[in-house]
DNA sequence: AGTTAGTATAAGGTTAGCCTAAAAACTGAA
DNA sequence: TTCAGTTTTTAGGCTAACCTTATACTAACT
């Protein structure tokens, strides 16, 4: 019989934030990660620690961290969870769009592999999350489409959202009192280079948007 | 704006388990909850001091402990949303009814107020959970159906299965073996008063229960 | 090669929830 | 009224995750 080491709630986190950061960048700096989840550094670099002794991150130092394939296949676990409750929540609760990230990231942990899979099954192994991201399968395989930024578009360009992202909620309600979701076509109506406002036409209206907002939209290529 | 004292899952499990308890009895020794938690003594003390301290419950030495009255609302609504999610994983995820329990205590915690609530709208309000206990509504209030325990029906007489209890695995799964749920009508076929065997005839089968139990199921009078 | 900015470790502290062992307080029944 | 059994308190400890402050180290740029 095998060895379960076991990991709370927390390392979860850590898992899953180092997963997510881990798409666009392969070493992330403990100070990025301690960022990400509200911890001090000096925190999150014992728990870092820890969670390389379980073999589940590998550290380099002055470098930034990683996953090992079995932490690579647990994050994507848990990412897998926290995006099919927050489906849930949205498709069959009603809950809005925006409010669901925060709600899902303590289900996430309560729900074992098995309701996980259960809920999957239930809801038809729905291909992405209510933001557009991608949902790991049952392995925990993971396929991410391509896409750019909305600011690297040109004026005339158009194309679909494709996921918003970071989902906190402070950007998620920024676009959905926006009523901008994943799957709307948009196109570019006129770009202001000095101030760096975007002008698109999505869902019927126009809407001006800055550089910190456009470089949260994924657009579909 | 009113003080919002937070408590932790632990202080919620207290709440539960004397919520439950005091449907029976009045007044809970600590030494009862402690069990029923699986927890020492002492460590029930002193978190039975610290919910007191926020008027959740009443001690009263050497006797026992009873809800307040504001206790008692939020021993309800961890009690409802329990028995919401244990609805849920029965007859939406198709979890086998007797291992809901457990998965259950783990959600009811995860899933506040606003989710729950949305829960039970999906679900549309059940009144019962899997095991034939009632769901508090809203409010927090609950209705008991009175019943008799198994034990206490004589040869011949029969009625529907009310509910099951405790919902401990053990026992869930010694029941749902003998394929015996609530809703089902029984008769006492016989009784053995020397070794208190009770042979009843339920769902086409005969069955034959020991005291430990025939105590445990609560038939509709 | 030296300075600086970023990164890591060390040291000491906090909180929630648990534990055991032993002493003290109380109850109820003989 | 005494005493046996139960209940509570005291004392001392533990672990997981956090915290701050201070020091040490490394990389990289001037």
């Amino acid at each position: 019989m095998s060895v379960q080491l076991s990991y709370g709630e927390s390392a979860e986190m850590y898992l899953k934030a180092i997963g997510e950061l881990t798409l666009e960048e392969p070493l992330i700096p403990i100070s990025v990660l301690a960022d990400r989840l509200g911890i001090s550094p000096v925190s999150a670099t014992e728990m870092v620690h820890r969670i390389e002794d379980q073999g589940l991150v590998k550290h380099e130092r002055y470098k930034g961290v990683s996953l090992t394939d079995d932490g690579r296949r647990r994050a994507m676990l848990v990412i897998r969870r926290h995006r099919l409750w927050e489906h849930f929540l949205t498709d069959n609760l009603k809950i809005p769009w925006e409010d669901v990230h925060d709600l899902a990231c303590r289900l996430e942990h309560a729900a074992g592999q098995r309701v996980t899979d259960a809920l999957a099954d239930y809801l038809a192994e729905p291909p992405i999350c209510p933001h557009g991201n991608p949902i790991p399968n049952i392995a925990g395989e993971l396929e991410v489409k391509r896409g750019v930024q909305l600011d690297s578009l040109q004026v005339g360009d158009q194309g679909a959202i494709l996921r918003i992202r970071p989902e906190s909620q402070e950007v998620l309600s920024y676009f959905a009192e926006k009523e901008m979701k994943p799957g709307m076509v948009m196109h570019v109506k006129s770009i202001d280079k000095y101030d760096r406002l975007w002008t698109i036409h999505i869902n019927g209206k126009d809407q001006v948007l800055g550089q910190r907002m456009t470089s949260r939209i994924v657009i579909a290529t």
